[in-house]
DNA sequence: GCCCGAGATTTGTGATCACATCTTTAAATG
DNA sequence: CATTTAAAGATGTGATCACAAATCTCGGGC
């Protein structure tokens, strides 16, 4: 889910349980979970990797999280009170850091931190599901999004996510929260 | 995800492999993903049963239907010629015989069905993916609420999904189909 | 009549093994 | 030197086992 992995690299279910100091079964329950959410691809002769996802496969999931997670901030708005909006915002800062230290997987770890603490106050637990197996099918290419970029200035979306949320703008929430999701990825059109 | 499995009904590893004629190991991963999709929940104590979906959670899944299955739709509506509508048609067909007969279970397969013709040809493997895995975990919740459903006559929003697939009618789609999709869960709220 | 508790049974977990298949390696051939 | 081929190694799969924990059963006590 944060890029500690980048795409298309294989894993084993030996070298995974050795990792962990386990035997081959967790390791192969864990593998099974992961592939049923879609976090690794299952090759036909039974290997796994991680996901090389193609641009298609990347829009969608961007319209994913764009109808998921604008639906999730919207119920959240009437609840997000002004201890809420300052957490995230130090939050934010985080995100700045990460960014201006380029470092790929605290950037998507922050990042993340940033939504999630916002939908988790929309007492959806089914949704916020739906967006975290979004997020970790999206983690591997976000790393290797992210790494490729070069970009110093902290998400600007970020800002208008917060001023949306002080001010219970629902349609500038809606509009703040698609742009953001929807922005990062539409640069992968490579 | 048909509804063949009652809710709160438990199921145990030995006798899942038993039933298949395998041993626990195949049983185990096959719970595991279906766990890891929400079509069977885990309780604390490692023992995996259908779910018993709270009205909250039944309330989430329909809003998740609703948006998935809306954005399906409207990505099949420029593919959908004739052949496909027809299909639907035959296939809606079918539906309305399973609710003459009360027959709950192939209400439900054959009603996903109607909604997966049109979903396939939106060519979005990924939503496609994500409006099953909410399907998977309501059905054991449908079942029970169809058993007790004593309705004869076949859902009325197929025939405006189909009318406006034919005009081509891209806002009186979307509605038939949240409608559609609503309708049903909506009476739920006991 | 109701509740509790000890024993018996059931159940999930992690480990290990045999085996078939896939992958890699390396040698041999042209 | 490139290509093919056979051997060696690595890997996933399904089965089985030992064990701890949970659950169930049933008899006894209040």
């Amino acid at each position: 889910m944060y890029g500690d992995i980048p795409p298309g690299q294989s894993l084993t279910l030996r070298g995974i349980g050795k990792h962990y100091s386990v035997s081959m079964t967790p390791a192969r329950e864990a593998v099974r979970r992961l592939v049923a959410e879609g976090a690794l691809s299952l090759s036909s002769s039974g290997r796994v990797a991680t996901p090389e996802l193609s641009n298609e496969r990347i829009e969608e999931l961007a319209a994913l999280r764009a109808l998921i997670e604008v639906e999730l901030a919207t119920r959240a708005l009437p609840r997000a009170h002004n201890a809420l909006i300052e957490r995230m915002q130090t939050i934010n800062g985080a995100v700045a850091e990460a960014v201006a230290h380029r470092d790929a997987v605290s950037y998507i770890r922050t990042n993340l931190e940033f939504h999630r603490t916002l939908y988790l106050r929309a007492q959806a637990p089914a949704m916020l599901a739906m967006a975290e197996t979004v997020w970790l099918q999206l983690g591997p290419t976000m790393r290797a999004l992210y790494g490729r970029l070069r970009r110093t200035e902290p998400p600007r979306y970020h800002k208008l996510i917060l001023a949306a949320l002080r001010a219970g703008d629902e349609p500038g929430l809606r509009l703040a929260v698609r742009s953001d999701v929807t922005q990062g990825l539409r640069m992968l059109a490579t």
